[in-house]
RNA sequence: GGCCUUAUCGUCUAAUGGUUAGGACAUCACCCUCUCACGGUGGGAAUCGGGGUUCGAAUCCCCGUAAGGUCACCA
């Protein structure tokens, strides 16, 4: 068997504030790829942009990754051979960036620009009033200054030509040799810009594949040039398609008010289902199995299989798919959500046993927690806590009342069950006409006209209290 | 605007030259039913337009159209 490459994956944020789902999806497909090939994946802190940066962004990036189960093998925390995996504390500490300028400066490839901004200005403006594209090789200075702080560098096109290259979902592509430019590998505050920082790193922490969005497209040449100006081996390109916002279909980003990925985690989602459904946007197995686990993915997962084109964000599919989540939870994670989503409510202090009674009922409805939670506020689950205020009018009719008492009393306590209640009362519900007996049960016992059938509901309460509903019913 | 890219039901997608174009979400109808739901069964719904190539095109090519991306000392 010829030994595989190891696959190594990166996911390389800046920290400018929360992580909205496309940026969480170009994480999840390179967490998978990394997985899927027992291989490594490295989450990377692009932060040599100090004004941009937001405080907290980093942890806020770790809780995100982490919610999602999405673990990093090697990054902030968990450390790694090519710590530090913050940008701005690698340059500090091992002035990697330096470094590989200063060999692309040797080899001719770099060069010290005093242009200043009044300058580039005028330059922009004269080539958009001779409607050209502004290209920065055109003012190349033939005799540029020593490199040295507080100038910025720039990389040297030497080799001018037509760039065709490989990626993985889109096949080949090309791009002209007018997008070939000297762009800034280091800016003059001494940072590198992202252009050239992503390069130096990717490079030196072996990254194989390179998941990442269409808008790298038209970088892509530079980036090449630069591979090719060091003589280093090209990682594979893979592009993930774009995420579109819901209705529009206009690319998901902060403008266009996407919204933070841990707002689904507070709203009551369910990290599996969000992560089946963003995994799903832009990818499917082929299949047609829709709802998978963590694991299934890993499995099933295949660069290949990428989409070209973007995919509208959609919250219905996603509802589903969490309700679909929800289902397959075991009875002790169901009952440990739960719980979590209604600990300040009233409902905390019913007894476990009529907890655990009600708990299917309560997930009857819902798609996420959050709106549990939400339905526990209105009242919705009232009925088991206390005894329902009812009206003479709403209940209808008491006649067969009496009937339904000396029925329920009949049914032994310990097995006082939906089932065993509903076949006790069931012919006698037929007989006197099931809406005649059922509404007027179910009303007295929950005090509400849209709940869960009314065996369900003595079950939860309990032969007691179900009795002694009735008969205050029947003193109206 | 230049350059790059994309295009299958309303939405997410399957199909790698030969299928009645399949599935899922949503929607509609019916069934279940004391209510609201759950559930079950079934229906409607798509190859952007126009030219080629081919015995045969959603699939390959060209031209349109529409959409997305990009043109920073941002990432």
């Amino acid at each position: 068997m010829s030994k595989m490459e190891n696959v190594v994956t990166r996911f390389a944020p800046s920290p400018t504030g929360f992580m909205h789902v496309g940026n969480v999806r170009t994480a999840i497909f390179a967490w998978l790829w990394a997985r899927k090939n027992n291989g490594t994946f490295i989450l990377r802190i692009e932060d040599t942009d100090k004004r941009r940066e937001v405080e907290g962004s980093i942890d806020h990036i770790k809780r995100t990754l982490k919610w999602l189960g999405i673990d990093w093998d090697q990054g902030p925390d968990v450390g790694g051979p090519f710590a530090p995996y913050i940008q701005s504390e690698r340059m500090k500490q091992l002035g990697v960036y330096k470094k590989y300028a200063d060999r692309l400066i040797k080899g001719g490839f770099a060069y010290a620009d005093a242009t200043t901004e009044e300058e580039l200005n005028t330059y922009r403006k004269q080539a958009e009033e001779s409607k050209k594209a502004f290209l920065f090789r055109e003012r190349r200075p033939t005799n540029p200054p020593e490199w040295k702080p507080g100038i910025p560098l720039r990389f040297k096109v030497v080799d001018l030509k037509r760039t065709t290259w490989h990626d993985a979902v889109r096949g080949e592509l090309t791009a002209g040799q007018e997008v070939l430019d000297d762009f800034i590998l280091i800016k003059s505050d001494g940072f590198p810009t992202y252009n050239f920082a992503h390069l130096v790193d990717d490079i030196e922490m072996g990254v194989t594949h390179i998941i990442r969005g269409q808008e790298f497209i038209s970088s892509m040449p530079n980036y090449i040039a630069v591979y090719e100006a060091l003589n280093i081996k090209q990682p594979v390109y893979i592009t993930a398609p774009p995420i579109m916002g819901e209705g529009g279909n206009k690319k998901m980003g902060k403008r266009e008010g996407a919204k933070d990925t841990l707002d689904y985690m507070r709203e009551g989602y369910l990290p599996e289902a969000l992560f089946n459904f963003l995994a799903f946007l832009g990818w499917n197995p082929g299949g047609e199995q829709e709802i998978m686990s963590q694991e299934e993915i890993v499995t099933a997962f295949d660069i290949h299989k990428l989409q070209k084109a973007g995919a509208q964000f959609n919250d219905e599919k996603l509802a589903w798919m969490n309700k679909e989540h929800i289902r397959r939870l075991s009875t002790e994670d169901l009952k440990a959500k739960v719980k979590e989503f209604t600990e300040k409510t009233q409902l905390s202090k019913i007894s476990d046993s009529v907890f655990d009674k009600l708990l299917p009922v309560m997930i009857e409805h819902v798609d996420t927690f959050g709106e549990l939670r939400e339905q526990v506020g209105n009242g919705e689950f009232d009925y088991v806590i206390h005894e329902p205020q009812i009206t003479r009018d709403l209940i209808k009719t008491t006649d067969f009342i009496p009937g339904l008492i000396s029925i329920v009393e009949k049914i032994e306590e310990n097995v006082f069950i939906a089932e065993n209640i509903k076949s006790a009362i069931w012919d006698f519900a037929t007989e006197k006409g099931r809406g005649n007996v059922l509404w007027p049960m179910r009303y007295s016992l929950t005090g509400k006209e849209k709940s869960p059938d009314p065996f369900k509901v003595a079950f939860i309460i309990g032969k007691e209290e179900t009795l002694k509903r009735l008969r205050n019913a029947l003193s109206l």
